[in-house]
DNA sequence: GACCAGGCACATC
DNA sequence: GATGTGCATGGT
């Protein structure tokens, strides 16, 4: 079903003006397709700053990566990542994610991006621990394909600007940004990270961002 | 000491 | 299909 004229329109504003204040945003943090796969499954309902803390206990163990991942013990990778919190549900999910990466034809992530879009989110989402956030984070922002990532924060922006339905599923909103704007990575990379940035460095708290005035003032304090 | 944070699987209706 | 619950840490 089209977009609206005027959603269309004012979706494109938004990512205007967020761009316009904040510059390019070069996500995801993470300089590995697997570090930002494992950082995908860690941040699951968990603030970035303690996924941080079990990416830095990862890096030191030596297990950023799916291998090493595999062979530690499932109790010994729930401490390693304990910061993390859910750091037994989560331990499971990451060698769930390892063991598929492994049954791929070069047992890479960098192989599905040579499977169709749909066919590689079905896949991931097919992945116990990896749902739809999670699957296209991963999908855009460690493999460089096309799909947009909603969020707590993009719902929270969509809804505020009145864009959305408090109802909306997630694909609900995933299909109205895709079917808005141009299918291409690179915007849909920088719209994601946008928006997280607004929330997190504009608006600082949940309740603020809620009523955030963003529209009213899309220009305060640039230069 | 509440309340919150870049979800997900699973049970139940 | 919608709704409810368990999972857990660290910052405000």
């Amino acid at each position: 079903m089209p977009v609206r004229a005027e959603i269309q329109h004012a979706l494109i504003d938004l990512y205007e003006s967020l761009f316009a204040r904040f510059g390019p945003q070069h996500w995801w943090p993470g300089d590995s397709p697997t570090e930002i796969a494992i950082g995908a499954v860690l941040t699951q309902n968990t603030s970035w700053s303690n996924v941080e803390k079990a990416i830095a206990n990862l890096r030191a163990q030596d297990a950023l990566d799916f291998d090493a991942l595999l062979k530690l013990g499932d109790g010994e990778l729930a401490e390693i990542i304990r910061p993390a919190g859910y750091y037994n549900t989560k331990s499971r999910y990451l060698k769930h994610l390892a063991n598929f990466v492994k049954t791929l034809p070069t047992g890479r992530l960098d192989d599905l991006k040579r499977l169709d879009l749909a066919d590689a989110r079905r896949r991931l989402l097919a992945v116990k621990g990896i749902g739809p956030e999670t699957a296209d984070s991963i999908l855009l922002y460690a493999c460089d394909m096309p799909t947009f990532v909603v969020d707590a924060y993009t719902r929270r922006v969509l809804s505020r600007h009145g864009l959305i339905e408090a109802s909306a599923s997630y694909d609900d909103i995933k299909r109205l940004v895709e079917d808005a704007l141009p299918r291409e990575t690179l915007l849909f990379n920088e719209f994601h990270a946008l928006i997280v940035k607004l929330c997190k460095e504009h608006c600082r708290t949940t309740a603020q961002c809620a009523r955030c005035p963003w529209e009213h003032h899309p220009h305060d304090a640039s230069p």
